[in-house]
DNA sequence: TGACATAGTGTAATTAATACACTATAAGAG
DNA sequence: CTCTTATAGTGTATTAATTACACTATGTCA
């Protein structure tokens, strides 16, 4: 079923770094590739937009077929317009970064043979395409982001420590924090609210568990707050 | 000359918010759009992206064509992909803006038909397309940037004078700054460089001139330091 | 030479960021 | 049951950054 245009058309697709975080890294969902070209390396998970879905879309739909993810955070990127990104012909990307709580999505082998695998990011393997520039620019975007905007949340579960807090901002940010100065600015910010639990199954004082207010966020946003760290 | 495709795909092109500065306003460059859909209207300056050509030098060369605008300093903004943007067909458009100097880059009316013109931020026309909705990203990533990175001398003559530098801050953050605490604060930077030269032709103390020195920044970015406003 | 317009300057008060070390609590080992 | 181990939880003093604020200096023009 042929498609004629006037001039020649460059393809679309969208690419996503998805970003997940476990006790001690943050990681990269990939998914290896099963064709040509590249068969066998890593790459990040994407593909074609069709002509009648959006870019958000293509890209929800894209993670869902190839890691079996859904209802992710997700926010575009940049675009990557370079003339020999693809061997085959001209490719335009959409690149998106999404986080994803690694506790709550199980990530399923794929659908068709291709297969799917976190990665430790100071532990990449030889990747298809620029994807790894693309994954670069995902974490700069995060580091910068994280500071500014509570998107870190959707890294972690729903309840979670005031450590686990500060070990996510450490590992994103790479470098330390002071636990006393961070648990006041985050505390200060009263945009966390303190539950009546604590950690289960630890062999140490469990530590009182936390959830992000989102209301409360919103609220302190309209009256023109703004979050930092 | 027909190329054919086995899926449909959808047209790419690049749009761009340029920005100028004069002495009270934050202006949008737009040109007047001479065929269907929104013949007369006024719209971003933009077009088709060739199969042979980056993105970059597409949205350089559309400005060169329309506008007559070339060297300008050029950001990618965001990837717009709705589904009925344009009533023709599904396009997606990469969305750009840009920084000029007002002053050296005198607008010529482009080669075919239409008309390009300035309007300040805040006497836009109906404009085409979504193109209002870019602009809006355009002068909100640029309100961010500027504060912390020195992209704001992009839209200032070579030399300068505090009150300038002020002025366009003020102009583009739309808040009133106090003087002295500006002063201190840009010069303690060590990012200007200090002429032996004052303003000429006016009627009233001349204001001593100075420039940004690029060399002078880069070293203290490279040196770990952190320009904010 | 006086009026006008803008340039140019410093200090004190407030607020935010940083540096830093001990006690509290729960689990598990012996 | 008490000791060890591991992490939770807490406050203060110092330093640095931000803010608020008003007068003198200098050039042009009438």
């Amino acid at each position: 079923m042929p498609y004629t245009y006037d001039h020649p058309r460059a393809a679309l697709t969208v690419d996503a770094v998805v970003f997940g975080l476990d006790d001690a890294d943050l990681k990269v969902l990939l998914i290896q590739r099963g064709q040509e070209p590249f068969v066998g390396r890593w790459a990040l998970p994407g593909g074609f937009v069709y002509v009648d879905e959006t870019l958000d879309q293509a890209v929800r739909r894209e993670l869902q077929e190839e890691t079996g993810l859904a209802k992710v955070f997700l926010e575009q990127l940049y675009t990557v317009g370079g003339l020999d990104r693809d061997p085959r012909e001209r490719v335009v990307t959409v690149a998106y970064y999404a986080l994803v709580r690694m506790s709550d999505h199980r990530v399923q082998a794929a659908t068709d043979a291709s297969n799917a695998a976190w990665f430790a990011m100071d532990d990449l393997p030889r990747l298809a395409f620029d994807h790894e520039a693309i994954i670069e620019q995902g974490l700069k975007r995060l580091q910068g982001k994280v500071r500014y905007q509570p998107i870190g949340f959707e890294l972690l579960p729903p309840k979670f420590s005031l450590t686990h807090l500060q070990r996510m901002y450490e590992i994103i940010l790479e470098r330390p924090l002071d636990k006393r100065n961070f648990r006041k600015k985050v505390l200060s910010l009263d945009i966390l609210e303190e539950l009546d639990e604590v950690e289960q199954d630890v062999a140490h004082r469990a530590a009182r568990l936390y959830r992000f207010d989102e209301k409360a966020y919103r609220q302190q946003v309209k009256d023109g707050f703004h979050f930092e760290l």
